[in-house]
DNA sequence: CGTGAGTTTGACCGAACTCAAATCATGTGG
DNA sequence: CCACATGATTTGAGTTCGGTCAAACTCACG
């Protein structure tokens, strides 16, 4: 149940300070990039949130953490999501980089600026917030009313979509997948060699999966 | 686990084009009010989101369905809580009132362009999407990560919150608590049971609880 | 190759679910 | 006002799904 230990190379705002930027534009406001190894840490709840994020490449995972070590990911970000924004001055959840990721940076104040004179980005920058929260709502019924089958089989064809292969990488650790659907390791492992028994899918190595009959998946994503 | 029946008299947008509207100004745009008894509908998943509501007395829920009947109630939503907002042109999710509720409404082509015009009215509107999205991250670890205990007991201060009571009237059934904290009414009531075995509560009636050691209730609240 | 983290598998356990019965609450008609 | 009917809640008994603990396996890296 405990999450495996993260070590905590910096912060994008400590990095920012620290110069190691590559500047560049994003979206119509001006920003900057900056790369992020695996497990390295974007931001941390209950930072000061001074940045937006957008993924360009690469895999992030948010999360929060229970004082007891428990942890629960929110969502997985993948190349043009962006994440982080709050309406708080703090962060309210964690951010990491899953793999190497390379993320764009806007600062809040600018983006403030821009939203108060532009009613089309105030309107852009709302319209990412709510469809964080469809996506919660639907990450809602798959923890509070799925089984692990179901589960499983959702993430996989979220996935999926993500790559619209017959074939899916997956970027992220056991550990990682376990913690965004609320189940343990071994359920994840369990669950997706009993999919490949069923002929569902086959898993040449753990870090890649084929999709074998998405019918049977799309059943049980429900 | 199947939710169970609802009568569907009708929706907000069917009874105000019924005429069966109290006009009234809400917020700082003009907008009116509707009555709903208990179970019934305020809007449906996949209606057109033609209307944001407010709630001035009662209760609200909101949920969406799987197709086997599985329920997620995302949300209850009480005095002063505004629901139904939607980027998109229709509703995600299902509302209904918990008791007899009165819920101010108003149409959601004025706020487009009020927020248009006035920045306050879109950072509001932002505002409170962004507070429903940190709910919804709250109830995400609730509903992966916490034990039948810590759930119960995380909802019934939530409650309390909301009373500021020692007392607190509990306005939705066993079901209703069931299908917001992904459990079944079973283990709601035992877990019930259970705190007032441990004098952590005490209830007089099904729809009355006494908090008697609130200090216990944070420890499982986590 | 050897080492160690990550993953898979096995055996067992326990929290929550299911099914069923008893109890409580609420509203209705006599 | 009481007695009953109906639905909601509680309690009980037994089951099961997913968790825990532990061992085996895999694979990337030095």
């Amino acid at each position: 149940m405990l999450a495996s230990s993260r070590h905590e190379i910096g912060t994008a705002a400590a990095a920012h300070a620290r110069g190691q930027i590559h500047v560049t534009s994003e979206l119509d406001i001006p920003g900057f990039a900056m790369k992020f190894g695996r497990d390295e840490e974007i931001f941390g709840e209950g930072e000061s949130a001074d940045f937006v994020y957008k993924v360009h490449s690469g895999v992030v995972r948010t999360y929060r953490l229970l004082d007891d070590g428990r942890r629960q990911i929110s969502a997985f970000h993948f190349p043009g999501d962006v994440f982080g924004i709050e309406v708080d001055d703090e962060h309210s959840t964690t951010a990491e980089a899953v793999i190497e990721s390379e993320v764009g940076l806007v600062k809040r104040s600018a983006l403030n600026r821009s939203t108060e004179n532009d009613a089309g980005a105030a309107r852009a920058l709302w319209a990412l917030t709510s469809r964080h929260l469809q996506r919660m709502q639907r990450h809602l019924v798959l923890l509070g009313r799925k089984t692990a089958l179901e589960r499983v089989a959702s993430f996989l064809l979220s996935l999926a979509k993500q790559e619209g292969e017959q074939t899916v990488a997956i970027p992220m650790s056991r550990m990682d997948i376990a913690d965004y659907l609320g189940l343990t390791i071994e359920t994840v492992s369990r669950t997706l060699s009993q999919l490949e028994r069923e002929a569902a899918i086959k898993l040449p190595n753990c870090r890649q999966i084929v999709l074998r009959d998405r019918g049977r998946l799309d059943q049980l994503a429900a």
